[in-house]
DNA sequence: CGGGATGTGCCGGTCGGCGATATATGTAGA
DNA sequence: TCTACATATATCGCCGACCGGCACATCCCG
C-alpha cells in the first residue's frame, strides 16, 4: 500500500466521506503536503472497492450535484490499523538506527 | 518514498552495508515479511546513488567475490529521519480517528 | 456573464517494484 | 567429482499505482 492510499483510508477512519470532501481530508492530515489529483483519487477508490476495504455508503444528490460517499468496511478497518502498526514500527527502527550511528560516528580504535 | 526504499535507507542507517547484505537485512527489520529482489534493490540502489541519498563506502574483494559498500550520506540521514517522522505522523492520526469510530460506531440521535 | 468552488470521471505518461534471467565464486555433501 | 546451494552483482521487460491534464456539470458571487 502507497501513501496517497493510505492516507485516503486514514480519511475515511472517522466517518465516511464523498470523493472531493477527501481530497480537502488529505490535504489536511498532510498539513497540505499531499495535493490528492482526481486521477490518483478515483483510480485508488475503485480499488479500494474492488479489494472490499471501502464501500459505497450514500449516493445522494445536494443542490443539484451528485454526491457518493465512501466509507471504511471492517476489512478496511483491519487493513488500516495492520498498516499503521508496521509504518510505526519502522519508523521507530529508522530512528533508532539513526540514533545509533549518530552517537558513534565512526570505531578508530578496538575497545575504545 | 515508497516502502522498499524506506527499508533500505533504514538498514543502512546503523552501518554500510553491500548489496546482499541489504537483502538480509531488510528481511530481518520487517520480521521475514518483505523479500526484496535483486531487481528492485539495484535499481532503488541506483536511484539513492542520484539522488545523492546514499553513496559507495567501499569496493573489495572478499574471498574472490567483488562487493560494493554502500552508506547513508548526510542528505539521505535527513530524508530518512524526515519521512520516519512523517510516517509516524500518518500512523498517529490513523489510529487516533480508528478509535474515534469504533468508540462511536453510529450516532442514532441528536446530543446522545 | 464570467470565474471560482464544488463535484465526478477518463486518459496517457511516467516511475518504481517485481519476476525472470545471467554470470561467477566458494562451500558442503553425495 | 559433480551437484546443489549460498554468496554476490547486474540487466531486462512487464505491470500497477500515481499524476497531470482534460472534460463536463452545477451553484454562487460579483
Amino acid at each position: 500500500m502507497q501513501e496517497p492510499t493510505l492516507l485516503l483510508l486514514t480519511a475515511l477512519a472517522d466517518a465516511p466521506r464523498h470523493g472531493y470532501a477527501l481530497i480537502q481530508e488529505v490535504s489536511a492530515i498532510s498539513d497540505g503536503r499531499v495535493k490528492m489529483r482526481t486521477g490518483t483519487l478515483y483510480g485508488a477508490l475503485d480499488r479500494l472497492l474492488q479489494q472490499g476495504l471501502i464501500e459505497v455508503a450514500a449516493e445522494e444528490v445536494v443542490d443539484g450535484r451528485a454526491r457518493r460517499s465512501y466509507a471504511l468496511t471492517d476489512a478496511g478497518r483491519g487493513a488500516l490499523a495492520a498498516e499503521a502498526e508496521r509504518l510505526r514500527a519502522v519508523a521507530t527502527e529508522a530512528e533508532r538506527r539513526l540514533s545509533v550511528s549518530v552517537a558513534r560516528p565512526r570505531v578508530r580504535g578496538a575497545f575504545a
